[in-house]
DNA sequence: GCTGTCATGAAAAGAAATTTTCAGAGGATG
DNA sequence: CATCCTCTGAAAATTTCTTTTCATGACAGC
């Protein structure tokens, strides 16, 4: 109760007028580059405060603290405070919504997703994943799981809008060799391989690899076997208050990359989205004439 | 060398491949509201991790520490470093990242379409989605446009695998009348149709409504027409910092349904997957006698 | 100058943290 | 199915930290 939610800095000062001389030259060093000056043990602050260990014990109990271990602790969470405190408690979410419905859950949950993601993600990594695909001299190839497949189907239906060249590699893993088949060195292998890892990717990585081509994985966070033959690899995390995995970040990344190769081949995309947009017109024409 | 002037990040980050499992775990949680999580004793951070203090040892040897206090004042330089630098200490996801990069501009985005989107939409309405398509007596049948066919069968692939009788309706429109022949009264069309709505939707909306199925459409704020023939609608915020639509929202939602329905129905769909974990077993074997 | 009080740190005692050892579990391999 | 290997944590051993005890010295009051 005495110390709760005063910070240790204000106890000090506050007790600064009953301290005696060693303590006072104590107090002085922990608050001069506060909080972190006492992060170390009572030996260490003790030394580089230039008094002796019972000092910083007699200081702490004096200033209402069960002992250095409960001191410290308490400097620990001011620390916590100081360094994760900015955008990282997300606004409640939607107000109609009670606390624990699932929606709510799950908006926490990828928000956190989303958060270690990016955090974890280096921006080097996807700027060298976008001019990649940005190179329309490499054949692009797309591959997904079970689940993933969907993502893979999603990642090419946009490319193939982009950029020509771009292949989706069909579920069925048995005309995987005829794909490898085709490729050509440089061109780009990109796997979806997430939790139950398929042991088919790592064949078909390795072979890939074979063939000259650059493969780019997107994982979850423990990381697929593939992702150990690949050039480049995205760890999303992909936890879900739920039996399943989320793909929600990783879908995330890829439309970052859409965007990103699109942003980069924009002059030439341009040309191409109007054909397509041409093409549309004439295929509803011909089916309605009316 | 080693250590100097890498981050303890970095260095669990480069080294995450060789870590065991539980090393991961300790590796996880210590990422996981980093550095703040590694300011305790090996004791207490073996604890949050859910593993034992010599697997903490072990884990900070094979990153190149010395032993855990040569870990732990490393961590404490770098939490210093944090702490005295004021422009550092903000969003710790951007600190990697520019203001401008293209991925803290799509994060933006996103979130403000999940807040948007979470805020506008009727809890009662995704419940009384979710309580249909867990009612096993009625078919689904999930169909999607060009791009949005990919949510469609990420929906579909789940739903198949946690009830019987959900029907994925082909690409080619031309087809579609054959899946309506088979609808009966109260079997559900779950629609995806965002912006660039597709004419053939509403015809077959209303082609669905005539054999008295319901009809739930995902779609964007502005609403496709195939909305107006349905029982429940979910308008999905979409804007991206990009050419193309955000589907991340509507994957999240999707996800969130997976999930209530799973819940909902959990007894019956334990049974379901473990029968599916069987058939795989069993193929895999078929596939590879060796 | 004597005496009592207080502050202080050396050193011992006690407690906790860290490291090492080791045996069992589990998985891969032949 | 046996064997080997690796991973893991319990428990012991070791080291370090924390607290307590106590002797010394400074200083004020008498």
């Amino acid at each position: 109760m005495t110390v709760a939610s005063k910070t240790v800095s204000d106890v000090i000062h506050s007790h600064f007028g009953v301290l005696t001389r060693a303590e006072k030259q104590l107090a002085e060093s922990l608050l001069d580059n506060y909080p972190v000056s006492g992060l170390g043990s009572i030996t260490t602050i003790a030394e580089n405060a230039g008094v002796s260990t019972p000092t910083v014990v007699r200081m702490v109990q004096k200033l209402g603290f069960k002992g250095y271990p409960d001191f410290q602790a308490h400097l620990h969470l001011e620390v916590e405070a100081t360094i994760s405190n900015p955008i990282a408690k997300h606004d409640r979410w939607a107000q109609n919504a009670p606390g624990t419905h699932i929606l709510n859950r799950f908006a926490d949950a990828i928000m956190g997703n989303l958060r270690q993601t990016l955090s974890d993600l280096d921006t080097a990594t996807f700027d060298s994943v976008a001019s990649l695909l940005s190179d329309r001299k490499r054949g692009l190839y797309f591959v997904g799981g079970r689940i993933t497949g969907a993502l893979a189907e999603y990642f090419f239906t946009h490319m193939q809008v982009i950029r020509p060249a771009t292949t989706l590699l069909s579920a069925n893993s048995s005309s995987w060799p005829q794909y490898v088949l085709n490729m050509n060195a440089g061109d780009i292998l990109i796997i979806f391989d997430i939790r139950r890892y398929e042991q088919e990717m790592v064949s078909l990585a390795t072979a890939a690899r074979k063939r000259g081509a650059e493969i780019v994985v997107f994982t979850d966070q423990w990381g697929s076997p593939a992702a150990k033959l690949a050039r480049h690899a995205f760890r999303v995390r992909i936890e879900a208050p739920s039996a399943w995995d989320s793909s929600v970040v990783t879908l995330f990344i890829v439309e970052a990359l859409i965007e990103a190769v699109q942003n980069s081949t924009w002059d030439e995309t341009k040309e191409r989205m109007k054909t397509l947009e041409g093409l549309f017109e004439q295929t509803k024409l011909f089916r309605k004439p009316g």
